[in-house]
DNA sequence: TTATAAAGAACAATCGATTGCATTAAAATA
DNA sequence: TATTTTAATGCAATCGATTGTTCTTTATAA
């Protein structure tokens, strides 16, 4: 059960005395062959459990019909998420995936990239870490002259083809949607401001509330209250203002919000009428909460389909000049109970 | 910013008047270069941006680190957990992952296992679909001489490596909590039963209703409830019996046992007085649910890593004669408010 | 100083599929 | 029947790194 050696197309050749060219067309299916040997070459290679070696038509062709992927957490729903619609497509055109996950380490995020560089893959597609330093590794992909497609997370300073999702609008929208429930101090719980997305959403915040002619109090916004625990520690101290917010936007997700959910239920708050809670992901416990949880879907899944048509329809095919696109996606305000005041 | 020729050991040779075999032993850190040369080689390397060639390297090699997986779903938490438990580990050792997907379909499977093979992976971890029909590509591995790790869904009559959670011993332990709480009707909702794992876990329930001397009702043990929706209904059926159960144990997964507590709570029947719920997988959601579920935790995350561990400890390194080992990570009964009864 | 060893570098084959070009055989045309 | 066209197949180079073997050049020992 060990270490047959492989049937190789000369070995196919040798059998019915030909050439082994006429195998590998054979095989490809070109048309330089006549039907009858084809037939011949087929039922030979089935017989002898014939197997192509990807190794070697990939080193020839120079190309390993892989995509390489890159997130911060694979296990993360939003990624995994995306990976699955990615795989969905990728599949569909006989390419495969290689994934690596950051860790949210900037350094291994370089590592990974080398790696990928080095395995030739035909295209990276990255979701960069929330410890991004600088874009040089993001840079040297483009260099080597392998497309790049950034999601979600992206070197917002490299110009390539991108597919976002417009966290602006989507928090304008939330906000909107507080102020017309009749929130009147709506806090913000901010993400890391090095990324994109969390700097977009907190601008979609502002904007909402300069738009309906609101106040902004910067002591309803909280830096840096991206995980459950660090949620519910802001969230304590927001409830505890002498003047406390009557509605929080979550912005960052919908552990989040949960965080705050969790504290408010605690103090003896009552969501939604005492308090208004936001987040954002669309995870699954948000709709079977108590009461269920207003949140933004991303269509994560969508998103993940989006990258990889985007590489099979433009990148793949791309001319000298790049003319790298930015795709939206738009997101979805889903409301449920913890928002709704009527 | 295209298609600039990529660097090779040759363009290094060249142009420091070596040959080519110097370069790669430089590179490879191999004795045979002097301390001189090989510093040049290097700084020369870095100034022309070198990026060793994975493809030509696997070529020559006959292998190419990685390491394929195929789940039925990338986005099922539990997958995504030992997804990235696995790449934790590859990680460390330099190996990379192949991620495909089967969607729950044998013949897509068998694609999955066939692009793998002609890859040459190192090693083929897998967890087969619901559909699973016969062993065949599943053998077809081991005569490529792949390595070969199956986990939680496996085929029961390939004698390979294997990773398994201990699922008979986890219902057993369910069910005697459920006994021990005091009730007395305990209804059943499986899994397809090609599927081991569903297999065990109804083994399990079956000896736990014997050691406690409990009869063996068959109308309460509901087939195919595998998903929210079919549990939903199956509940309703069991509910409206002249003699209904007092406890389900969700056997399927968290979003079975999620369906039952729908029903019950729409239905009013109040869990867990009336009702005991047990599910399986410790979904994130099962702690906020209210009441919160009862559940077992699978350690997905430690499943990753064993598989990893296992490749990279036993398997890689076998002799002619392999002695496939089988590991059984012990599940972990969480016990919540939807089964405590006191 | 000569013989011998050892280190350093060069040479060349190899992994297996692909592909441009050359050759042969068969078919179509004159 | 002679000639041209076309289809089928063979030949050989190639992709880039690896590695066993051979050849030089030093350094070391006798």
């Amino acid at each position: 059960m060990k270490n047959q050696k492989r049937t190789t197309i000369y070995d196919i050749a040798r059998k019915l005395n030909l050439n082994a060219s006429s195998v590998s067309r054979a095989l490809s299916n070109t048309s330089k062959v006549s039907e009858a040997t084809k037939k011949l070459i087929f039922d030979t290679a089935k017989e002898m459990n014939y197997q192509p070696n990807s190794l070697a038509s990939n080193l020839r062709r120079g190309s390993n019909r892989t995509i390489g992927v890159i997130v911060p957490r694979i296990n993360q729903n939003f990624f995994a998420n995306v990976i699955a619609g990615l795989e969905e497509i990728t599949y569909e055109h006989g390419y495969n995936l290689v994934i690596c996950q950051s860790n949210e380490s900037y350094e291994r995020e370089v590592e990974c990239v080398n790696t990928l560089i080095n395995q030739q893959v035909n295209c990276i597609v990255i979701s960069v870490t929330a410890d991004f330093q600088d874009d040089e590794h993001i840079r040297n992909i483009l260099k080597h002259g392998i497309q790049l497609i950034q999601f979600d997370r992206v070197a917002d300073n490299v110009d390539t083809f991108k597919v976002l999702n417009d966290n602006r609008q989507s928090s304008i929208e939330a906000i909107s949607h507080l102020i017309g429930q009749g929130y009147k101090r709506i806090a913000l719980l901010e993400g890391p401001q090095n990324l994109n997305i969390f700097r977009q959403r907190k601008e979609g915040y502002l904007e909402a509330l300069r738009m309906h002619g609101f106040d902004i109090v910067p002591e309803l916004m909280r830096e840096n209250a991206w995980t459950q625990e660090l949620s519910a520690t802001a969230t304590r101290e927001l409830l505890s203002l002498p003047n406390p917010p009557d509605a929080i936007f979550a912005s960052t997700s919908d552990f989040s919000a949960l965080g705050v959910l969790e504290v408010a239920t605690k103090m003896g708050i009552s969501v939604p009428d005492q308090l208004g809670i936001c987040g954002y992901s669309n995870e699954a416990f948000t709709e079977i909460t108590s009461p269920s949880i207003t949140t933004i879907d991303q269509h994560s899944v969508d998103m993940g389909k989006a990258i990889a048509k985007l590489y099979f329809k433009e990148a793949r095919s791309e001319a000298e000049v790049s003319v790298p696109r930015i795709i939206n996606i738009q997101p979805q305000l889903i409301i449920r109970d913890s928002t709704l005041k009527n």
